[in-house]
DNA sequence: TATGAATGAGCGTTCATTCAT
DNA sequence: TATGAATGAACGCTCATTCAT
């Protein structure tokens, strides 16, 4: 009987922290993370704010949370493209350039870069383990392009910039790219993959 | 008599505008627009925060300035291009590439985005002005990769995306690029524009 | 059976209430009564906050306990005095003066006066208990002054001022006694004792 | 012209100042330093709490110019005794009894020992400032007490000791001295000074 | 033009206490 | 007995802005 009491408070702990960190996402995406109240995120979930504190520490703690979830998407996805099957960097590329791009449009509906650009409210503790989530994911888009090199696929001299420039076009998503547009992410990517394969191979 | 004095004050006003316009640029696009204080603003320029008011309407009259500067840099120059004797797309487009990826540099030293992200903070009158410059040279990029499908130098069926790529790789120079780094801008700006070029030609 | 349970946690109930009043005595005395937290008293014993109620009403309780148990043990202290066995004033004073000292300067560890200046954090019902406890110590330093001066042992006038001195001398010792000093308590009693003796004659 | 401009403006400045610190002083002695807030200190003065830090920087500096003035008082008073025309050491004492508790007791409307124990609220920076002007007091009188042994009109044996043993009686005169006694300040230091002296005459 | 004084709105956070379990 | 969740009442402090001078 404990344990079933345990657990169910757990679970309730669980589900709280979640709706807590939707709610900050959203506003924080939206608003911006100074212009975000902790009130602001506390009222829609029907609790007064310091109730906050039995679940997160800080509202920086927050904003960690929030931007490392994205990061652990990206890098999730990234290393799915290395461990594929497939050995060929043409290929491996195309599933990073439809997967990362698929990611990245789904913040988007909230209409902001919070993401990259609110790293400067993070503790510097928390603020460098986001970059070496960052360091990560470029490394193996690299990697990718150098295999292509290798082997003849690709022609380029700079591997680490051209890494930079795709990497620039996908993580821009965020900004234009609309779910109401004409196009789905689905024919963005492909247009950006076609776009960037050009590039590379010269 | 009372005109010169009237001159040399004129004088003395737009000067100390600039100064206060400076410090607010550095200080925005260092620490992010709710992190700046007015205080943070005059301080270094040697007088009390009330003054301000003296020549700027508010904080945000001060972001809109900034912004809409940066703004303005990249748009003559934009323009410069198709004004300019060539009519050849490609040397149009290198043109455009080297010359906006020169101006974004400059940004880079104070290490943040202010530019595209604080948007959010501008009134929705500032906001307006601010994204018509952009749909400019947007469009006269735009207008410059038409010229190039047309006569068949380019081999590409989207241009609003093409553009959309080129303008991505160019402005996120502002969040990597390194003036202390191996590459000048202009040795980075024409590896841009090999990439970009191929992207496009088939 | 039951009457084992009850006699079992009945004592756990004495035990963990010693290990509470014992923590928070601590504390006070150290950080002062406002700047302790129940969370301060409750960590290092090993459970949550909230269980505190379980044990004491609230947190001015405990305070009240604290300081009442100091106030108890000078108390008996001086109840001892006058009931022991030799009735020469100048005995019992020295009775009087050595044993507070000692329980004073035992109080000395945690370097602050709670004992003596929070009671203005007491419920009033609870301040006057002290108050009153305070009472009945220093008319027994009266008392024996009085006696003192009747058998013409000590040649003083007004003997509330004297007992008033006394007290004086003896309770600042928790705030300038250190048992890591050149003397031990006992001996700087004895410095005490003849200081105030001589003070009592003339 | 704009000198006397500045120079009412200094005026009203020093007053506004000087009111702040009186209601904190008043406050902190009658209430404590955590119970009394920065609106208790301000509405009493007519405007809003943030005004205040147009005037002291913290409420820690408020507390810190409180004690300090309390022991300028009393340092100052110490001071005259050892720069008086009298090179008597019982002459000097006298004056140091009759003056410190002169001091002292005009701090007993309110009721509470802020100058002496609230230290612990100070900056560790501030502390060490206050700790420092108690030394040169303290040491005043140990310098009176060591010329009187030394000319033979005292006679004991630890100068470190009876000093203190005075600064007691004197010091807790703040704690039960009261204007509406039987006796004036005056009477009751005369009482202190003949206890002391014999104290120390042996 | 320049500034000292004042303010209103607000924010993150603390903490004793309650309550259902 | 023990605790996780929740809350109400504060509190110190910040800052853009106003205004009289």
């Amino acid at each position: 009987m404990k344990s079933k009491m345990n657990k169910l408070k757990q679970t309730d702990n669980i589900n709280t922290r979640r709706e807590i960190l939707d709610q900050a996402r959203i506003l924080f995406f939206k608003k911006g993370y100074d212009r975000t109240t902790l009130d602001d995120i506390s009222r829609p979930l029907g609790f007064e704010t310091p109730n906050l504190y039995n679940y997160y520490r800080s509202k920086e703690q927050l904003l960690y949370e929030v931007i490392k979830d994205a990061h652990l998407q990206v890098l999730s996805l990234a290393r799915s493209c290395i461990e594929s099957e497939s050995d060929d960097p043409v290929e491996q590329l195309r599933m990073f350039v439809n997967g990362c791009f698929e990611v990245v449009v789904n913040w988007t509906e909230y209409n902001n870069v919070t993401v990259e650009t609110d790293l400067i409210y993070l503790s510097s503790a928390h603020r460098r383990k986001i970059l070496r989530m960052r360091e990560e994911y470029t490394e193996i888009l690299r990697t990718i392009i150098r295999k292509g090199v290798k082997s003849h696929k690709f022609l380029i001299a700079d591997e680490k910039l051209a890494a930079t420039f795709i990497a620039s076009i996908i993580m821009r998503g965020a900004l234009w790219f609309s779910q109401a547009g004409e196009l789905s992410s689905g024919e963005v990517s492909k247009v950006i993959f076609k776009f960037v394969l050009h590039g590379l191979k010269r």
